[in-house]
Order: C-alpha cells, then sequence, then structure tokens
RNA sequence: GGGGUUGUAGCUUAGCAUGGUUUGAGCACCCGGCUGAUAACCGGGAGGUCACCGGUUCGAAUCCGGUCAGCCCCA
C-alpha cells in the first residue's frame, strides 16, 4: 500500500530552513543550471547584469536589486523564453580599489606607488576586488538569485579590456576620442583628476571668503567694475570680465566713485536710497576695457576688456563675473572663444609658482587672506566676509579640490545629443518619469567624456605617440603581439607601458600615453566587451541590441544606465537596453541614508540569516519599488507570516483532509458548487492581472494582488468550505472542493515562483509529488472561460452580507453560534440565492429571506433640527416636539412631500427644520454596507428552542476545547461526563444526537465525577469531563 | 546653488494620470467575539491640519504656484 499522496508540513517550520533545504534540493539536482538552461528554443530575452565591486561586503540595497532581477529572469523563464545572458557581472578597476590599496600598503600619493612599483601595486589591487566574492556568492545564493556566477563576465580580464579596446581605436579612427587641454577637478595632494562621480563623494559644507572687488574701467577715470568671488587666489589670473548682454546694469555713485552693477543688485549692495546714475544694457559694457587688479603677472600683448556670457546668473554675485580661464570651465570656455593663452600661475600640487607673487610657494587656499589683505591696502576691496556654502574636497585625503587645467582624453559625446536622446525616446522606463526627467535631462545636456586617469589600476588607454605628435590607437592585443613579435599576456600596466611601437608616418618610437581610462567606461562595455565582441562570434549588435532588461538602483541614472547608453548610441547606434526598472534606496529604521558614518548599514547577509531569503524578498516586494522605504523588521516578519505561513496552513489543511479521504488531483472538471467556481474564477482573474503586472515590470502591484488572493483563499473560501471538507460523505461534490483547492493552490504557487523561489518549490513539490521543481513549470495561464465576473460580484456582496449579520448580531448581544429565526436581506441590485447559501453556516439562521426596499422591518421616523426649528417657534417649540411624537410619522412625511413649506401653528417652518430617517423595528437588529448596497436584518426574538441549540452549541464548543486541551487525535473517540444548571441538562437532553456526532462522543453521561470542569455560560453553569476512549482503534500515536 | 523625486495614522501603505459623500487598508494598541488548518480570523474603538502656505474651482489628498524636509543626481 502507498503512503499518503500529500506529505505533511509543520506549520511552525521556519523559512530560513525550508530556504536551506530547498537550496541544497537545487544544488544537488542540478536544478539551478537546468532552470537557466529552459526554452533554448523559445523567444528570446536578454538580461545584462551591473556590475558590483567585489572588494565592498553586499547590503541590503545589493539584495533589493538582485531580487528584482531575479522576479524577471524567472518569470520570463516561466513564459518560454529563453533568457540569455544570465550571467553575473565583476567591476574591477578604479580609483576606489586604488584607495584600498593605498591604505594596505600604508602609503598616500602616486610617488609612494610608484616606489613600491606599479606591478606590485597593480597585483595588489586585482586580488583586493574579489575580497568578498564569496560573501557576494553566498548572498546571491541564498537569494535564489538564478544567474551562472561561473560565466560572470568580469572587466579585469583581457579579453574584455581587448574589446574596449577595440571600441576605443574605433572612437579614435571616427575622431571621436582625441586629447584636449581642460578644466578638471583635480586633487592637488593626490595629483590626480577625479571622475565626476568621485568629486559628488566629498561635498562638504565649508566657510569660504567672499569679496566684493573693484575693477578700474580704462574709460571712465572714476568708474569701477564691482566683481563678487569666493576665491580670492584665483584673481592674480584675472584674464576677462564677463555680463551678461541681456540683464541690464547701473552706475551707482558712491564715495566719488562710480560703480557698475547689475540693475538687481544695487539696492543690496548700495542701500535703497543709493544714488543712481546710468542705466547699461549688458551688451554695452560688451568690449569696455579694464586695468589688470593685481598687475603682477604679465598677460602677453592685450589688454583686458569685458566679454558677453549667458551663463551669468541673477542670483549671485554682482552680475559682473570675474573670469580666470585657467580655473573653472565656464571660465576656461571664455579663454578659449577668445583665443588667449592661458595664465596658470600654480602648480600641479597646488602652489603659487610664479615667483614674481608675494605668495610664490604658498597653498593657493592659504593665500587667500593675505590676498584680500593686498586688496584692502590698494583700495581695491569693496567688502568682505564669510559664505558657508558646500564645496568640493577630495574623498580620500579631504583637501580642496581645484578645477585646473589638464591635458585629459575626452569622448566627444556632446556632438550626439541628439542621437543620445532619439535613442533615450525607445527605452521603456520604470518609472516613466525617468525618460523625461532625471535621465532626459542629462541627455540633453551631455558633456564631452573626460576618459582619461593619470592613474594605475585601470584599462591603459590604447594610445601611443610618437616624439612628432603622430597618435595611433590599438584595437586588439594581437596588433600590438604582430609587430613587436612577443605575446601580450597582460594587458594592463605595467606590462603594456613598456610596449613602444614604430610610428607609420615618422619611423621614431611610440610610447603609449601614460594613462589608464575611467572605469565607467568598463562597465558601461559590458553589452559587447562581456562577448568579447567584436574577436568571437557569439555576439551581433544588431540582434543582440538592445538588451531587454536591466535594472539597477536610481544612483546609477547618471552611472552605469547613462555610460551604457552612451556607448551604444555611439559604438552601434542603437540604446543598449530596452526595459529598465529603477529602484530606490532602502534607509534605516529611521529613514535615515545608511552610510559607514552613522554605522547603520544592514548587510543582506545578516538579513537573509535571520529572515531567510524569501521573507528578505518578500519585503522588497511590498511598496513601490522607486520610492525610498525604511528597513523594518518586525514588517518582514509580517509580511512572510501574512502570505507564506497562510499558504502553509492551507497546505496542511488540504494535505490532511485529502489524505483521510485519499484524494488524488486529476484534472479539474465542471464544478457544481458555487464556492468552487467562486474560487477558481478568482484565481484566473488573478492570474491575468499578475501576467499584466510583471509584463509591465510593476512587481509590486502582481504581489499585491496575490497576497489579497491569498487572504481570500483563507478566510472566506476555506473558512466557508470547511465544513464541506469535513463531510464524511466523500462524494463527488467533495471531490470537486479538494480539486478546486489544490488547483488554486498550484496557480498561486506558480504564480509566487518568480517572488519566492524557495517556498513556492517547497510547497509545490509536496503538492506534485513526482515534480522536480516549479522552476521547471509554466507559468499559469489564464482560462478566460473559468472567469465568472458576475459571480465574483455576488461574492463580494454574499461577503458584504456576512459581515452585516455579524455586525448586527453584536449589536443585540447575540453569539453567532446562537442561531436565529430569521434573517432578512435587502440589496440594492439583485442578489444571487444560490449564492447566499454558500455563506448559509456562517449566517447560523432557521430561515433567510430576500426582501424589496418596501419589505423592510422599519419605520419612517421624523428628526427635529433643534438648532434650525427652535429660533423659529421660539416659546412654542415644545409644543412642537410633542406633536412630532405624537403623529404619525408618514402623515409628517407626506406632508414633506407635498413641495409645500411646513407649517406648525400658523408659523412657518425653515427648510430643514425636520428630516427624515428610518428606525429598525424593536424585533430586529440592522447593519448596512453601503458600498456593497447591502443591508440586513437580524430577528432578535429567541424562543426557547432557540436557545435551548445555542446552549447545546455552547457545550460542543466547550467539548472541543477540552479535546484540544487533551491534545486528542482528529478521529479520537471520547466519552462525556456533564452535569450543571437545569437549562444546561436539558438542553443537552434535548440535542443529544448532534452533541455526540459532532464532538466524536460515544456516550454522554449525566453523571457527577471528580474530574469535572466547571465552568459558565452565560450565566449557566456547566460541568464537563472528556474522557479519551480505549478503543481498539487506537493505536496510540 | 541647479535638476529630479518623495512627503497620507506610531509603523508599512492605497487613493493622485481622468478633482465629487466622512482619505481606505494592514501591523501595533484598547474592548468584545470566533476558533476540530492558522502566530489566523471577525466586529467595534481610539489614532489623520492627506508636510506647510497660497491659487484655480460650486468643490482639491488629487490640478497649478511657492515654502520646508528627506533622498538621488549635478555644480
Amino acid at each position: 500500500m502507498s503512503g499518503p499522496a500529500y506529505s505533511s508540513v509543520n506549520t511552525n517550520e521556519s523559512l530560513a530552513g525550508i530556504n536551506r533545504d530547498i537550496l541544497k534540493h537545487w544544488q544537488d539536482s542540478g536544478i539551478i543550471k537546468e532552470v537557466m538552461e529552459q526554452n533554448p528554443k523559445g523567444p528570446v530575452f536578454t538580461f545584462l547584469e551591473g556590475p558590483p565591486t567585489a572588494n565592498g561586503r553586499p547590503h541590503v540595497g545589493h539584495a533589493m536589486t538582485i531580487t528584482m532581477k531575479d522576479i524577471f529572469l524567472r518569470y520570463k523563464t516561466m513564459k518560454g523564453f529563453s533568457v540569455r545572458r544570465r550571467t553575473g557581472g565583476w567591476d574591477c578597476h578604479g580609483l576606489p580599489v586604488e584607495l584600498q590599496a593605498e591604505k594596505s600598503f600604508g602609503i598616500k600619493s602616486k610617488k609612494d606607488i610608484e616606489a613600491i612599483g606599479i606591478e606590485k601595486f597593480n597585483a595588489y589591487c586585482r586580488d583586493s576586488v574579489f575580497t568578498y566574492i564569496d560573501e557576494w556568492s553566498i548572498v546571491q545564493s541564498s537569494l535564489g538569485y538564478s544567474v551562472d556566477q561561473k560565466a560572470s563576465y568580469v572587466t579585469l580580464k583581457r579579453d574584455y579590456m581587448e574589446s574596449e579596446w577595440w571600441a576605443l581605436k574605433t572612437f579614435f579612427d571616427r575622431h571621436l576620442l582625441e586629447k584636449d587641454f581642460k578644466i578638471v577637478p583635480y586633487c592637488p595632494r593626490c595629483g590626480t583628476p577625479l571622475a565626476s562621480h568621485e568629486v559628488a563623494q566629498g561635498y562638504k559644507e565649508t566657510k569660504d571668503p567672499s569679496v566684493y572687488v573693484e575693477f578700474k574701467a580704462v574709460d571712465r577715470p572714476n568708474r569701477y567694475y564691482l566683481v563678487w568671488t569666493t576665491t580670492p587666489w584665483t584673481l592674480p589670473s584675472n584674464m576677462f570680465l564677463a555680463v551678461n548682454p541681456d540683464f541690464t546694469y547701473v552706475v551707482v555713485e558712491k564715495a566719488n566713485r562710480e560703480y557698475v552693477v547689475l540693475k538687481e543688485k544695487a539696492g543690496s549692495l548700495f542701500g535703497y536710497d543709493s544714488k543712481i546714475i546710468g542705466e547699461l544694457k549688458g551688451s554695452d559694457l560688451v568690449g569696455k576695457e579694464y586695468f589688470q587688479l593685481i598687475p603682477i603677472l604679465p598677460l602677453p600683448g592685450r589688454t583686458l576688456k569685458i566679454v558677453s556670457a549667458t551663463f551669468v546668473g541673477l542670483e549671485e554675485g554682482t552680475g559682473i563675473v570675474h573670469i580666470a580661464p585657467a580655473f573653472g570651465a565656464d571660465d576656461f570656455d571664455v579663454g578659449k572663444r577668445e583665443d588667449v593663452e592661458i595664465v596658470n600661475p600654480v602648480d600641479q600640487t597646488g602652489l603659487f609658482s610664479s615667483e614674481k607673487l608675494p605668495w610664490y610657494g604658498m597653498f593657493v587656499k592659504d593665500a587667500d587672506p593675505e590676498i584680500i589683505l593686498y586688496l584692502k591696502k590698494n583700495g581695491l576691496l569693496f567688502r568682505s566676509e564669510k559664505i558657508e556654502h558646500t564645496y568640493p574636497f577630495c574623498y580620500r585625503c579631504h583637501t580642496p579640490l581645484l578645477y585646473y587645467p589638464l591635458e585629459t582624453w575626452f569622448i566627444r559625446v556632446s556632438r550626439f545629443r541628439d542621437l543620445l536622446v532619439n535613442n533615450n525616446e525607445k527605452i521603456n522606463w520604470v518609472p516613466d518619469s525617468l525618460r523625461e526627467g532625471r535621465f532626459g535631462n542629462f541627455l540633453r545636456e551631455a558633456k564631452d567624456w573626460s576618459l582619461s586617469r593619470n592613474r594605475y589600476w585601470g584599462t591603459p588607454l590604447p594610445v601611443w605617440r610618437c616624439k612628432n605628435d603622430h597618435y595611433r590607437a590599438i584595437g586588439s592585443a594581437k596588433e600590438i603581439e604582430t609587430e613587436t613579435n612577443r605575446k601580450l599576456e597582460d594587458l594592463h600596466r605595467p606590462f603594456i607601458d613598456r610596449v613602444t611601437l614604430k610610428c607609420r608616418e615618422c619611423g621614431s618610437d611610440m610610447v603609449r600615453e601614460p594613462y589608464v581610462i575611467d572605469t565607467w567606461f568598463d562597465s558601461g562595455s559590458a553589452t559587447y566587451a562581456a562577448m568579447h565582441y567584436p574577436f568571437e562570434g557569439s555576439f551581433n549588435p544588431d540582434e543582440g541590441l538592445p538588451v531587454d532588461f536591466i535594472s539597477e538602483a536610481i544612483d546609477q541614472t547618471r552611472g552605469w544606465y547613462y555610460v551604457l547608453h552612451v556607448i551604444s548610441s555611439l559604438l552601434f547606434g542603437k540604446p543598449a537596453y530596452s526595459n529598465v526598472l529603477t529602484i530606490d534606496m532602502i534607509l534605516d529604521e529611521r529613514g535615515r541614508k545608511m552610510s559607514k558614518s552613522l554605522g547603520n548599514t544592514v548587510l543582506a547577509r545578516e538579513l537573509i540569516d535571520e529572515f531567510g531569503g524569501d521573507a528578505v524578498r518578500l519585503f522588497f516586494l511590498v511598496g513601490v519599488p522607486w520610492k525610498t522605504r525604511n528597513i523594518d523588521r518586525k514588517f518582514i516578519t509580517e509580511i512572510s507570516r501574512r502570505t507564506l505561513y497562510t499558504l502553509l496552513n492551507v497546505y496542511s489543511f488540504f494535505a490532511s483532509n485529502a489524505n483521510l479521504d485519499r484524494f488524488k488531483y486529476n484534472a479539474l472538471g465542471p464544478l457544481s458548487n458555487n464556492l468552487d467556481r467562486w474560487i477558481v474564477s478568482r484565481a484566473n482573474t488573478v492570474v491575468d492581472k499578475v501576467t499584466q503586472y510583471l509584463d509591465s515590470y510593476m512587481p509590486h502591484l502582481a504581489f499585491k494582488e496575490i497576497e489579497g488572493f491569498v487572504d481570500e483563499l483563507s478566510n472566506v473560501y476555506l473558512r466557508l468550505s470547511r465544513e464541506r471538507f469535513w463531510d464524511s460523505n466523500y462524494n463527488k461534490e467533495k471531490k470537486e472542493a479538494y480539486s478546486s483547492l489544490y488547483f488554486v493552490l498550484d496557480m498561486i504557487l506558480r504564480m509566487m515562483a518568480p517572488m519566492t523561489p524557495f517556498f513556492a518549490d517547497f510547497l509545490y513539490l509536496k503538492l506534485h509529488p513526482g515534480s522536480r521543481s516549479v522552476h521547471l513549470e509554466k507559468f499559469p495561464a489564464v482560462d478566460k472561460g473559468r472567469i465568472d465576473g458576475k459571480l465574483e460580484e455576488e461574492m463580494r456582496k454574499a461577503y458584504a452580507v456576512m459581515e452585516c449579520v455579524r455586525r448586527a448580531r453584536q449589536a443585540a448581544k447575540i453569539k453567532g453560534r446562537q442561531p436565529v429565526a430569521m434573517i432578512l436581506i435587502h440589496s440594492q441590485t439583485p442578489i444571487d440565492e444560490s449564492t447566499l447559501a454558500a455563506i448559509g453556516s456562517e449566517l447560523n439562521s432557521v430561515e433567510v429571506r430576500v426582501i424589496t426596499k418596501d419589505q423592510r422591518p422599519v419605520r419612517p421616523k421624523v428628526i427635529v433640527s433643534r438648532e434650525v426649528a427652535a429660533p423659529a417657534l421660539k416659546s412654542r417649540f415644545p409644543e412642537f416636539l410633542q406633536y412630532v411624537e405624537k403623529t404619525d410619522p408618514a402623515e409628517i412625511a407626506a406632508a414633506m412631500h407635498s413641495g409645500k413649506p411646513l407649517k406648525f401653528n400658523d408659523v412657518d417652518l425653515p427648510p430643514d427644520s425636520v428630516t427624515l430617517a428610518e428606525t429598525t423595528l424593536t424585533e430586529y437588529s440592522s447593519a448596512s454596507e453601503p458600498r456593497a448596497g447591502v443591508e440586513v436584518f437580524v430577528d432578535t426574538r429567541l424562543d426557547s428552542s432557540l436557545l435551548s441549540i445555542g446552549l447545546s452549541r455552547e457545550v460542543i464548543r466547550r467539548i472541543q476545547v477540552l479535546r484540544k486541551e487533551l491534545d486528542l487525535k482528529y478521529d479520537q473517540k471520547i466519552v462525556v461526563n456533564y452535569g450543571g444548571s437545569e437549562s444546561i441538562i436539558d438542553a443537552i437532553g434535548r440535542h443529544m444526537e448532534l452533541i455526540k456526532t459532532e464532538t466524536l462522543a460515544e456516550e454522554l453521561r449525566d453523571v457527577k465525577t471528580p474530574g469535572q470542569k466547571e465552568m459558565d455560560i452565560d450565566g449557566e453553569t456547566l460541568k464537563i469531563e472528556v474522557l479519551a476512549l480505549q478503543s481498539s482503534g487506537d493505536n496510540g500515536s
């Protein structure tokens, strides 16, 4: 004989334990690989992993992106897609890695690195990027991330870097990769420019000087241009003043000097009674000459003059801007436009390097006070104060950054703004607002990409140069190998630095430009470089781009999303991806950003160990993914209990009953019972919605739908169906009930498989003892034929009736198990009586009747509005009250409906003096549910026979409680010894058979025994003892 | 300083694109009930200036403008 078909579950099983067991099952039986290789012939769905760096530990935010990605990988697999590029990826290069290496070596500068040797330094970097690879791997697998970790792309690999070289050479040949002299954010202590995202990390509140200085005009003896700056150290390098040609400027007279400032600023600078002696357009000022403010540095062969610039704004300063082309991007552009030679008296360590200056050898920021003093002495200082603002500091050594002119290699992104914007239109952004918002805005003003870094650990820039300034880009390792006749194992520094080439133009030696590239170029190249394109044939941009799906956190809009988009657009002309799901940050329990300094970072591992992967995944599914959310451990428990433990119990209920009846699921045939047809209809409706939500990348809405359905299954369907499952008669309808419950459970588990992969598989395997994994199954398809919208609507109404009955009973203090004689139901829309039958057991009434509006047991009631009627009637008001009380409300109602104003003793009553309402007849207790349009009336008159049944129900329940206390088995037979007050004994006597069947009692004995427990039922006494019957069927376990 | 985004009960949130009874839920809390799957459930209660100010409108959580705060990005 075979055992039970459906194995039992421990309803207290820990989720973390389930996760571990299922993971082991997957690993032992090769299911993970099998899942990833599903549907080889199916339609293709391509994913791309955004590569993290494994030199840090995965935190809760990483867990969330993993969850989001995996949901869609699993969903698409179950929908029959062949999911491609299902691999991880690791970002390996860059300054943060170097920083860790420096710390570990205990060094601080580039000189130190070169003293150690680049080879040794880079070897350390290479190892350190995988410091936490094991922890990442554990987190990924314990979250169920279904990607091939072994196949991960790694940006430090030779093949990967070689593909980037190919791209860079392509750009070089198209004149998109060029060397330029530009202003870059630069750390004078570290001797390197910083990437914009690095700069962003270092903004701090700081106090800086805020000075207004006077530039003397050439054309008018006493005229001065008033200029504001927070960087006095740049004043010796002033080469222009800039005004906005569209603004209006005024000339203010004060202490024998004429000052030119923006009209709007005259009041705040000179007081509102200042003497304005002239007004000029900005364009009138353009071209005017002025004297050098600090006449020390020579300005070769030119005069100083005012230029026009639209970046001059109204908010800050005086409307006249000091321009030092060496120290600001806007300034630099002016210098370039005017075609002047840049004056830069500051060296690469941030010290004044011109011996002519009195501040020679000082760090520029330290020279600020001295310069202010100099200006004051020379009568050029109008005002000097301090302001607080944010300024970028080096995130590594906290030195204030300088905007400094350097030779840098650029990618000419700005020429392709239109292409970038057009390609953006083809992307499905979730949430939609990013397309036009943050991302779109950024594209419209896309800047040239400053690509080169004066550093060590990165993909080397593959450009060589000879002494005659001929340049050549290399697009493959082979190109070098052929030319040098030497094998090139590693493309990194310092090995690549040793490669010299012969110049094709002049024959002289070429050496490599000594830069590495921005590490963002690495990750942004993932589309093609991960496939070693074009050196291998497995990827073809015509078919392989855009990839179908990527998903990252919001900070990647300007990060990975951007670089992917730029590189793909410039290289292949098309967008890199077509669907993007973006999530926002998880904050700490108090809503603060997680940060190392606050020590409030939550590691992914901690959470998973505590709650299990499924519970953690569920937490991410509640609420809108692209809104910040606070981590809430109590809620993680709560959400899994609400859904997963409920399902566990539903299964447990199913399994224990189905096994008793030896039920085995075969197929879902036609259903005769309304409840069964209803829950199956609901299941299909839910599948339909969930499918739509997942297809539009709204996982949270999909889950919400399932969550609500699980509740409905447990608390409506099962609650109302329990009696049917306990029926000893194993008939066709009971089989249908089992089949329905099984069918619905199966659908739910398959829908949840992408969301809670472990738990869904755990129960699925129990439901399908022969199956290998739910993840090898299909996502449930909607059976439109099973959807009955009208029935669903009817059930909603029936459920509302149930709630009303409970409320009405409670108001009349009649317990649920006390039967009543009559319940009347009125519904605004027709209500189907067969649906009401489904809730019959809950109503517990001898008779249930649907009535029309007129049949309701109510009478009209007149309500007098005292605050309206009393002032009109004055002393007659009490008389009026008496009249209303005595008169038939119907009479007053008729008068009100006549349309004429009401009168009382010849006094006109103001409108709204009385209003009509209804009152329920005293024999009934009523309740209504306006949204469902139903109203119920419970007959509160209980005769002795009803009360007697009620009492016997109470007795049954007490016996059941004792059974439970004794921990008896389902089918354990018992004997009951009872006693108590007269009405109880009478009730037991009258309903002996009912009590026996309900409690599995062989015998009820009216005797006094010492073991009897005494209890109180609404003032009546019941004494009772339950004894297990030692029968032959007792097997003791 | 600029751009984006969010702000609804102690907590998690629905509603907002298409304005319309008293802003719905869940958790936690209090009272009552139910319980032969459930740490479940049901009824009731308390808890909301829908961040704030102003505008449009007969009517605003919803549309518009501004302010404040958090977060992201940029300078």
